[in-house]
DNA sequence: TTTTTATTGTTCCATTTGGAACAACATGCG
DNA sequence: CGCATGTTGTTCCAAATGGAACAATAAAAA
């Protein structure tokens, strides 16, 4: 089956000024905000709490600032989301001896099961999004995704 | 110039459960959120409302709902972008005679004047973002997001 | 026709958001 | 050493956000 599709609203994709950051932000949009909704549904969670635990599960030891470059979100948001993750036990936090100003974040067992579930409801949407890629197509995305990506983590500083 | 980055927190892209979903968040953000703080600043527009400028000039004419469904925003974040948009003269509405629930929404030649600066901030920041891909892997890229965003658009009908 | 169901745009309200200022600590420079 | 500058995490506050309910209109069903 074809995709034929919503009137034809989506002519947008050629004529814009800017295509590819629109079709990005347009495929991030359509993959993040179903699965974010069903996240905070079912675990009530916001966006910045799962990032947290996302990046946590992915390094042992993070600083919230860190966690915030990663994510790119601002420190306050994240500083938030340490707490309540703290409170639902989530996390473990402990003052960085070498550095009086940081604290050293750490995903506890209980966290990081939190995580594979709310993983699945992403990497699920994600697949759904990309549906129509075959095999060959899907990897070379991927592969200048990343590309993209690195360079981008590398321009403001 | 090779990508040598920050420190080694990029190593998530390759770990993380749904690395093309991660990608693609990522490089929005990377894209949208220093084009949009400098709108902001420079115009004080919100997302929402540069959003609608944009569809608008692509279209002749929509209703608020079509925005919603083109953009992916609530339609009340549309609607009340419509009402300052209204307010600074970048808008027109009139009723729908055929409809007398919708409005069908034009811009103003002072509102593409407006979308035409702004949309520079945006193309110029995409192209920033993407500066590290050859003509080939550009052009590929495109054409990828094209077919999944399309796909995406006939997902959730 | 009348009744039910769906759609559009709006308002209400609680939550989320991010900029700015802040205190605590660290680092660089005289 | 003493002073300026930078960094980390936090709080404050105003603004943006999105779900839910709503009135008005339209379409479908009975």
């Amino acid at each position: 089956m074809t995709d034929v599709n919503t009137p034809d609203l989506m002519q947008i994709f050629d004529t814009i000024e800017y295509p590819e950051a629109y079709r990005i932000t347009y495929l991030a949009n359509a993959i993040v905000f179903p699965a974010y909704a069903d996240i905070k549904k079912d675990f009530g969670l916001v966006r910045a709490e799962y990032i947290l635990l996302a990046c946590l599960s992915h390094f042992d030891v993070l600083t919230a600032q860190e966690v915030a470059r990663i994510s790119r979100r601002p420190r306050n948001t994240i500083s938030r989301a340490v707490h309540r993750m703290l409170d639902e036990g989530y996390l473990d936090r402990a003052p960085d001896p070498h550095d009086g100003r940081q604290a050293r974040l750490r995903i506890t067992s209980s966290g990081r099961k939190l995580h594979d579930k709310i993983s699945g409801y992403l990497s699920r949407r994600q697949d759904e999004v990309l549906g129509n890629l075959n095999a060959d197509e899907r990897q070379s995305l991927t592969h200048l995704l990343k590309k993209a990506a690195l360079h981008a983590a590398n321009l403001d500083n």
